[in-house]
DNA sequence: AGAGTTCCGTGCGCTGGCGTACACAAGAGT
DNA sequence: ACTCTTGTGTACGCCAGCGCACGGAACTCT
């Protein structure tokens, strides 16, 4: 089914440059198509690409122990993978996994370098963005230690449903059991105590949000704590000085 | 009783700069006495000061929900306090308190600025300390989540001891609680088992580590996963350019 | 249509940490 | 010496999440 495709330039970091800027880096990118569990980056691994989502959306996951597993951000429209970059350092400190399919546009990390270090719109505007990641991680520590499953299982569908652009996107328990560092039968307890609040619906893996209001309720406070965080960040004058 | 003080410039940050560049760092520091207990920063607040420990040394710590509280990082002679400033942001995401009273190094903020605009030495150190700052925020979020305190209290005594420079400090379970985001009967029991195993021996917040090696066994392998990134990001040619 | 695979629901015993409460001991202050 | 505060030990019921296991439902492949 055809569906009228957004501008293939829809990512806001992007966005939030000037024209002139926005046009020359684009030049420099490459516009792929990021498959669903795709592995960009193990930690630990050079940095060979930087990407930036504009439909796809991606997370950050810090294993320890040779299999414990555990989401610690996530990274859409609204943000890069790679930043680790700005700081000098192209070594990932994280597993970076699909967690949504679509495109991003892609650029090699030598040119984002040269591009980062002449531009200091750029620069502005990447450092906040890494303030927020740090910030986020904070929140993240916190969270996963002190909130109950369910209530970290509606952020995460709130978090999600933003990147994915639209309220049914896939993902299946088993996949949400890894993100959340918890058993596969942990997510589907959490999972049918929402469905039967009619708050989501779901079947093999197809989510879909039917109250979004109502998940923001039973949601840790994380969700709109880390919504805040990014936009009193980037949020004002962001394609400013400074 | 008179101790022996070691220089008062053992911060290993600055230590790290070429003689010239550390002595007009320091001419714009102060030298002040931190307080056990003392608060240096909250978060949203802005930052007015960054601190170098040189003995002391300082907890990051996120807070959620009011009243739930968890140590997210830890700044001793190895760190500094304030570094959200490189990225240009002088509101501090998280609350900062005095875990180890002693000497720090203080600077105001906008010298400090012009300072790191200015010296490319400093620039590379202090990126790559954010680097492993940025890690271990990862790494402690998994180990929050999956570790039990048993284990995370050995290891935050390791790191403690560390930046304490001696095998005696102090610190209640009332304060280990605090950090360890538990209750204080959880930390009395952990430490009761510790101390049964002869790897410590304490008495109303006095705190001796005896069995360090032990200590090592029975910790989670964040300790020594923290020391390692640590060492690979900071360790070679520390005072090169980049 | 039949077989295989993926995904979800449920049950059971276990344990680590929680909230709470109380007792006691070691210093501190007077 | 005597109280007061601070720090530590112990106990009890509770619950979220764990490991494991099995059954069933839905979709895929041939």
């Amino acid at each position: 089914m055809p569906i009228i495709k957004p501008d293939p330039v829809t990512n806001r970091l992007l966005a939030a440059l000037p024209r002139k800027d926005r046009q020359r880096f684009l030049a420099g990118c490459t516009l792929v198509e990021l498959k669903f569990a795709e592995i960009l980056t193990e930690p630990g691994e050079r940095i060979r690409y930087v990407y930036f989502p504009t439909e796809s959306f991606i997370s950050l996951v810090a294993s320890i122990d040779n299999n414990a597993n555990l989401e610690v951000g996530l990274v859409g429209d609204e943000g890069m993978l790679g930043i680790s970059l700005i700081l000098g350092v192209d070594v990932s400190p994280l597993r970076a996994v699909v967690q949504g399919a679509g495109q991003a546009l892609r650029m090699n990390t030598a040119p984002f370098r040269r591009e980062f270090e002449q531009n200091p719109v750029l620069q502005r505007l990447l450092k906040r963005y890494l303030y927020v990641l740090i910030s986020q991680l904070a929140q993240t520590a916190a969270c996963t230690h002190f909130h109950v499953v369910e209530a970290r299982l509606a952020s995460w569908l709130l978090m999600t449903q933003d990147r994915a652009h639209s309220d049914a996107f896939h993902v299946t328990h088993e996949f949400l059991a890894y993100m959340l560092g918890v058993r596969r039968v942990g997510v589907t307890k959490a999972a049918t105590a929402l469905q039967n609040r009619k708050l989501i619906r779901y079947s093999r893996g197809n989510i879909r949000i039917l109250d979004r209001a109502g998940l923001k309720t039973v949601s840790c406070g994380c969700y709109a704590a880390d919504k805040a965080t990014y936009t009193r960040t980037m949020g004002k004058k962001v394609s400013g000085i400074g």
